[in-house]
DNA sequence: ACTGTTACCTGATTGC
DNA sequence: TGCAATCAGGTAACAG
């Protein structure tokens, strides 16, 4: 669920607990989330020197060179509970922390497609669900020429080349489809085919998207909250995920345009505009 | 190597 | 109202 947006709000507001503090109690109510979870005691007692995001991953890195890397999966989301507070945990808490200044955190994820993994820090980048990730959209290395590059004989459509966390690192179904309709470029168009000025206009459509979303701090879906509880608003943001039948802002209106269309592509729900979007 | 499909899981919504 | 079918923000494993 979440994508790279809602990802970084949560871990901006889980940096504000953890930074600084020692993990004094990890416990996990359960033997796995999408893969077995790992013996968390080699972490217990350490201090957090520092939060990291890479794609849709957060990487909390200990004291002593270990990383508790985190992926939120589809329904996935961290509460923040204060010190003394109610000790009743929300359903489907699956991961608990506990800092030495008494805030808990959280990990709850009914459909258990997330993970946690604990790690060396020194071989994040070898590690194998971080190794093959492209580079991060709002960072200096994804430029157009990068894109096109990596777009280079692709056979697929523009849509899925972006969902693979290979070409660019953090979209998701949503910001996919909001990109796509800023940068005026259809969902079905064949991937090898965004080069030059299109790529040009797909890099700042996705840097533009992100960076707007994560000031909204994030989009929330039914009841996704940021860490501290609130609720982002970017889902009102939206041009034309969850729109379909609206006519787009950028269509003069009817008649001309049935409005935002939706179709499937490899199992997903698409929306797009069919007259602004070649 | 590349591409599309399936599977993992629960809960909310939709349709009969 | 009840129940079944469908749909969800992700991604790894698979089949072709």
């Amino acid at each position: 669920m979440p994508e790279l947006p809602e990802v970084e709000t949560v871990l901006r507001g889980l940096a504000v607990r953890l930074e600084g503090r020692v993990l004094v109690r990890l416990a996990a109510s359960r033997p796995d989330l999408r893969w077995p979870l790992p013996d968390l005691s080699p972490a217990e007692g350490r201090r957090v020197v520092g939060l990291a995001r890479r794609a849709k991953y957060i990487l909390v890195r200990l004291e002593g060179g270990l990383t508790l890397l985190i992926h939120l999966g589809m329904s996935g989301r961290i509460v923040l509970a204060p010190p003394g507070a109610n000790a009743t945990p929300p359903a489907h808490e699956h991961v608990v922390f506990e800092t030495d200044e008494g805030w808990r955190a959280g990990f709850v994820d009914p459909r258990r497609f997330g993970s946690l993994d604990l790690i060396r820090t020194e071989a994040e980048a070898t590690h194998p669900r971080l190794a093959r990730l492209g580079p991060e959209p709002l960072e200096d290395g994804f430029t157009p020429e990068a894109l096109s590059a990596a777009l280079a004989g692709r056979r697929t459509t523009i849509k899925a080349a972006l969902l693979d966390q290979g070409t660019v690192a953090g979209l998701g179904n949503i910001y996919v489809c909001e990109a796509l309709f800023r940068a005026g470029l259809s969902p079905r168009r064949s991937a090898h085919t965004v080069a030059g000025a299109r790529a040009r206009r797909l890099v700042q459509a996705i840097r533009e998207t992100l960076a707007d979303a994560i000031a909204a701090g994030g989009s929330s879906l039914r009841d996704w909250r940021q860490a501290n509880g609130e609720l982002g608003y970017f889902q009102h943001a939206w041009k034309v995920y969850g729109r379909a039948g609206e006519p787009c802002e950028r269509c003069p209106g009817p008649p001309g345009c049935g409005g935002i269309a939706t179709y499937r592509q490899s199992g997903r729900s698409t929306f797009a505009c069919p007259l602004t979007q070649r």
